[in-house]
DNA sequence: ATGGATGCAAAAGTTTTGCAAAGAA
DNA sequence: TTCTTTGCAAAACTTTTGCATCCAT
């Protein structure tokens, strides 16, 4: 998965923000690294790059990235958030506990529980971006 | 929902653990603190008996209940972990961000899910208890 | 030039841990 | 008596924040 810099710039020039060269940095990061990041993984990497950047200004992007629905972000069963570019499309994640396989599930996948829900209790499931956790096929 | 004391006692003697008065204590705190408790309330909720029990011995004894599956733990979305008494069949929530509304959802409800994933994917989820955030009826 | 973003460092918040003393079995 | 558990305090760990400075627009 790639994300659109001219794009995701102009929106966010468009916006009033500023589109800086750290937060280009720490969004390439999380795109190259793929997957579920974790904050630290991602100031290592842009770290390599431009030793000055912060840990406080990748927090500050990575929440700020958030907030613009521009990456996910997923608390982990460890604590530890990890982060992930937002695709066009909602999807979740099975996430194998033993060696970290990560397989995608569509949105359309939970339907049918999220449809459930609101039918019979009248909850809307608001989270778009669920990891379960369990043992993949070689794991088991 | 209640726990048995004399029968979780029973169990830990034999496995070689030990039944302190803090541990009693934390437990029934759990208990009747009732659904999804914050260390810090338990940790508040047992001082006022006894005002030397330490924060660690509550989170040290949190703990080993999990590690003995005698409550569940949930990482919630701020970062917080919230436990509650492990039933005798797993169960999950609907939890309402608005309001805290808490619905228990049956293992059942998820079990189409879980049976898709291990279907498709060879996925086993190994999550006893989920915590599905959203709005209720009322806060929508 | 203007005000949003960064660097730095300190702090906040939650949870863990080393060690000596206490106490359950 | 033995070995687990507690109390205490310090620390670990992740994330946030105040403030002066910098820089994108």
């Amino acid at each position: 998965m790639s994300h659109n810099m001219e794009e995701i710039a102009a929106r966010l020039r468009g916006a009033g923000y500023r589109v800086t060269p750290q937060r280009q940095l720490i969004l390439d990061a999380v795109c190259e690294l793929g997957g579920h990041v974790t904050a630290e993984a991602v100031y290592e990497s842009v770290q390599e790059i431009v030793p000055s950047l912060n840990q406080g200004t990748v927090y500050r992007a990575l929440n700020f990235f958030c907030d613009e629905r521009i990456v996910t972000a997923t608390r982990q069963p460890d604590g530890r958030t990890v982060y992930e570019l937002a695709g066009q499309n909602p999807h979740h994640h099975f996430v194998c506990q033993v060696c970290g396989a990560d397989y995608e599930v569509s949105q359309q996948m939970l339907r049918p529980l999220f449809e459930r829900a609101r039918q019979e209790y009248g909850f809307a499931v608001e989270m778009d971006h669920i990891s379960f956790f369990g043992r993949c096929r070689e794991c088991r």
